[in-house]
RNA sequence: GGCGGCGUGGCCGAGUGGUUAGGCAGGGGUCUGCAAAACCCCGUACCGCGGUUCAAUUCCGCGCGCCGCCUCCA
């Protein structure tokens, strides 16, 4: 069985062979630190996390690099508006992308790189770029000649005249044609600076991803990720830049993108207006839901961001809780011998092609549901095979839901903690009530808990307890 | 304008040349003091028009509509 993954710079899925046996080299863009990351930004994040621990799971080892951009217009600019210096700006935002990701259980990458710590790689980079003819300096700027790279287009699938046609802007007076696209900014007063052969300046944007990627993986490792809205100009002049330096290619063996978030329809963006932080997303509702979102859709699709889909999520995740919490009381003290791996064959059929997590989900929910049905039977503590089932299934359902990062809370945990020991008073004065038939008073215990956010559930086991969404 | 993608039942969302996606919502049952949860049953959907084919939602063409990129952007 192979893992097929559809490569952008080919429009195809193809079957992922990496480039060294057992081995996954992997660069995912990462933010630009000058605002607090929002929904769409996470998902990507999100999306990539999930393919990370798949590719684990089925056997590799996964050297995963991402970057920082600390050095960029808007940082400047926020750094003015905030009034604090870059570096602050820069620490500050960083800082909270680095809470977001762990509240959302995105693991750290093997390499955090800032671009600010790679000035010299990327000024050695520029240099052989001028030195082979690819390049030119102007006024303090260094323009990198895209006409001198005949493949310039092949990952976006446009020629020169393609782009042509839709500049809308004005261009550089420095440089020679209308795309070239600076690899080295002059530095303006007051600005962040570094010493060039040029003069002092500062690097432009894609040139770092290019220089750090190289340095950590090594030219033609194997997947380069980012939401569809970097293909161009941004990868395709990183393909660009990498090629023309080395004179090697590929630059990158597989091309992942994401699909954007969108809003009533309409891309979440900054410019736009229509977003919401992530931060203030994961004060509201677990991370799961978060994630469930994310994944709702193939990672390729735009997924919109609306309320109809938030309940969605929210709903999936409760059920997922329920089945967790009902089925570890069903299987107490049952054994396992092996594990039938049904469902785990299926969600693995459905993620090697090409990361379906839509597909894996509804393998999941099919789990869930065979699993609820076993518990439903009246007999079931007298039906050993029932039992044995179940216990299957849990251990099918924690795997997936762990690889998946939408595993439940273990919340009402067997511990003394005051919470628990609370809704347990009130829990056994309900059942008092009801066992001498003073229903209201028990109905009213009830729906007390429930303005709290604990939902009761009466099973032939007793009563249970969870925190509602 | 150029390049790319999409249009599936009330909603979300996979997928396939002839065979079940899955979830949510809705209807009917079962269980329960009630409720909740859960289980069972129920919807023959695939933008329009042509074409290829024994057969198309699935392939091809045209049309319509929507979205993204072409400027910073996950």
């Amino acid at each position: 069985m192979s893992l097929a993954i559809y490569n952008t710079i080919t429009r195809t899925k193809e079957e992922f062979v990496p480039r060294e046996p057992g081995v996954v080299s992997m660069y995912v863009c990462g933010p630009t630190v000058y605002n607090h990351i929002h929904v769409g930004n996470a998902r990507a994040f999100i999306v990539f996390d999930v393919m990370r621990r798949y590719l684990r799971w089925r056997g590799l080892r996964v050297r995963f690099v991402q970057n920082y951009t600390d050095v960029d217009d808007r940082i400047i600019e926020r750094a003015r508006e905030e009034n604090l210096e870059v570096d602050e700006i820069t620490r500050k935002y960083s800082d909270a992308f680095e809470d977001v990701m762990s509240v959302l259980g995105v693991a750290p990458p093997n390499v955090l790189v800032r671009a600010t710590d790679h000035v010299p790689e990327m000024i050695e980079m520029i240099s052989t770029l001028i030195e082979r003819g690819f390049a030119y300096e102007s006024g303090g700027n260094v323009w990198f000649a895209v006409e001198k790279f005949p493949e310039y287009g092949k990952l976006s699938g446009r020629s020169l005249d393609d782009v042509r046609a839709g500049e809308r802007v004005e261009p550089d007076p420095s440089k020679r044609f209308p795309l070239d696209f600076a690899l080295w900014k002059a530095a303006k007063a007051g600005e962040p600076a570094w010493e060039s052969p040029w003069g002092a300046g500062r690097p432009g944007w894609h040139i770092e991803c290019s220089a750090m990627s190289l340095k950590y993986l090594g030219m033609g490792f194997d997947i380069h990720g980012g939401g569809t809205d970097l293909i161009f100009p941004h990868h395709e002049n990183e393909i660009a830049q990498s090629e023309a330096a080395t004179g090697e290619s590929p630059f990158v063996r597989y091309w992942i993108h994401n699909g954007m978030v969108n809003i009533d329809e309409q891309k979440m963006s900054k410019s736009l207006g229509n977003f919401v932080l992530a931060k203030d997303l994961v004060a509201e509702v677990p991370a799961q839901v978060i994630r469930l979102m994310a994944i709702a859709g193939h990672y390729r699709s735009d997924v919109d961001f609306g309320d109809a889909q938030f309940e969605d999520a929210k709903k999936a995740f409760e059920r997922f809780e329920i089945f967790y919490r009902n089925a570890k009381d069903r299987v107490k003290g049952g054994g396992r011998e092996e594990l039938s791996r049904e469902f785990l064959a299926r969600f693995q059929r459905a993620m090697d092609d090409d990361f379906n997590t839509p597909q894996a989900l509804s393998v999941l929910h099919d789990l869930v549901r065979q699993g609820n049905a076993r518990m439903a039977q009246p007999d079931y503590w007298e039906d050993a095979a029932a039992v044995e089932d179940l216990h299957g299934m849990l251990e099918e359902f924690v795997l997936i839901t762990e690889l998946l990062g939408v595993k439940p809370r273990e919340e009402p945990a067997a511990s003394a903690d005051l919470t628990e020991g609370l809704v347990a008073l009130a829990l056994s004065m309900r059942e008092s009530a009801r066992s001498a038939g003073r229903f209201d008073e028990a109905d009213a215990i009830r729906s007390s808990l429930g303005e709290l956010g604990i939902a009761i559930e009466d099973s032939p086991e007793g009563p249970r307890w969870r925190r509602t969404i």
